[in-house]
DNA sequence: CCATATTCGGTCAAAATCAATCATAAAATA
DNA sequence: TATTTTATGATTGATTTTGACCGAATATGG
């Protein structure tokens, strides 16, 4: 077996389980503990992982590929559709704001379709992949936050209080009627509905998977802002649109 | 057995296995192995395919090609080896400022071993990889710059004015007696001159194939900054150190 | 806290692969 | 036909990869 093929199956590995024992490579692979150590020591040299005691991790990379990730990741084409439905409602020159999350991120290709964009968003990972696409972006100084690469804490909070968007684009972590838009940490909850204040118009992108979720901190209500989702059932749609205006991503 | 017929055979192979290794030609084709070596060397010329050790490489494969960007990164083991020593000066407790650049990112695995960092950069890659090793980070404000993913601009710069860093670790594009340290961009450059500014300690990190070299803009003398760099010959040690404390990484 | 078991990084020699050269034979050209 | 060009296969020494080994570093369980 070429180091190439090796090579790819440890991270096809990594992308399917997170994580990787070197012992489980042994046998996977025919190939000696040493050489699976080098292995992952290239492998870390490019960035493709991050070794751990025992084994790797995954290391959520800037711009996923699209092809490789597919399987892991999940609702590829829901967020795709919300992605490009939610980049058609910019307009040129605009300053919008993007939340961190994948959804969102999903928007950045489809919106170099803009000229002349500012580009407003406390992720990191979005302003590497705005950086690629090569849009306009601006980060508001904060504090990092490991798990989710996201700017928080009062630093960004006062920042954005200064700034005004056209548009601002959410995720969340789940909606419900009773409930709303609601994210784990209280944190980033405070910028969302930061962002969404200092905004004329906003809109929670959402796959319909999150439906009826609810998670720790709420950052609006369904009435305060419309959400851009996929296919729900017409059940959901009744009880939804009630509340809030729906955008169907097609 | 034609030229053409052979080569066909191989990119077909390619096609179905997306790697395809030297021996398993040779039954296929019927040529020896220097045959087949110069085919896969003229279809590479002509982008058909990329060689690696012991056979050859769909390009337009769905996995990115880890064999390229591993070539591609020049000087790794220097890096490492100038990372760890400049992450050793480092104390428990510390705020250290990093630049972008990727000498300077080689330092992030290393940092780990001290407690209680806060770590501010302007690299939004750094930023990154920081949040994979849990390293506590800050990033400033500022206008995303697209080429090196740092930022820059007025906004940063006022902002950094209001920090103090116990440590501070740049990069540099070239360096030499006549003209310092220099970088091409002179907004960096004015972040990194800030930076040593407001720090109790600066060094520069570079690997020793940046001496001599010189760039546009020159953000620091040889007599401001102590220079960590891997083996010199004698005769550039002698000539540099009459300008600057010079730490050699072993 | 210590003892034990893994895991790690480095070194080494063997094996595989590589690039370069050379001679031969077929093909093309004169 | 004679000569050059081209493709091929064999050979060689250099380079790369690999697996095994060992002491050091790191987890694990009491």
């Amino acid at each position: 077996m070429l180091t190439e093929e090796r090579q790819q199956i440890i991270l096809e590995q990594l992308k399917l389980h997170n994580i990787v024992k070197l012992h489980d490579l042994i046998p996977l692979t025919g190939a000696s503990e040493s050489t699976l150590r080098r292995d992952l020591q290239d492998l870390e040299n490019c960035r493709k992982l991050l070794r751990i005691h025992g084994g790797a991790q995954n290391v959520i990379s800037l711009h996923e590929e699209p092809a490789l990730s597919q399987k892991a990741a999940v609702h590829i084409n829901e967020k795709k559709m919300i992605g490009q439905t939610a980049a058609n409602l910019v307009q040129n020159h605009e300053v919008i704001f993007l939340d961190s999350g994948t959804t969102i991120q999903f928007m950045i290709p489809y919106l170099i379709e803009h000229n002349d964009l500012l580009v407003i968003t406390n992720s990191v990972d979005n302003a590497s992949m705005l950086a690629d696409y090569n849009v306009n972006t601006f980060l508001p100084g904060g504090k990092l936050k490991s798990s989710t690469k996201a700017l928080v804490g009062a630093n960004i909070i006062q920042t954005l209080e200064n700034y005004h968007f056209d548009r601002a684009f959410l995720g969340t972590n789940g909606f419900s009627v009773e409930a709303g838009y609601t994210t784990p940490d209280p944190e980033e909850a405070a910028i969302k509905s930061l962002a969404i204040a200092q905004s004329n118009q906003a809109y929670v992108l959402s796959d319909s998977s999150k439906f009826s979720q609810v998670s720790f901190s709420r950052f609006a209500t369904l009435e305060d802002v419309p959400l851009i989702t996929d296919k729900l059932s017409d059940k959901e749609i009744s009880i939804l649109s009630k509340y809030t205006k729906i955008t169907e991503a097609i």
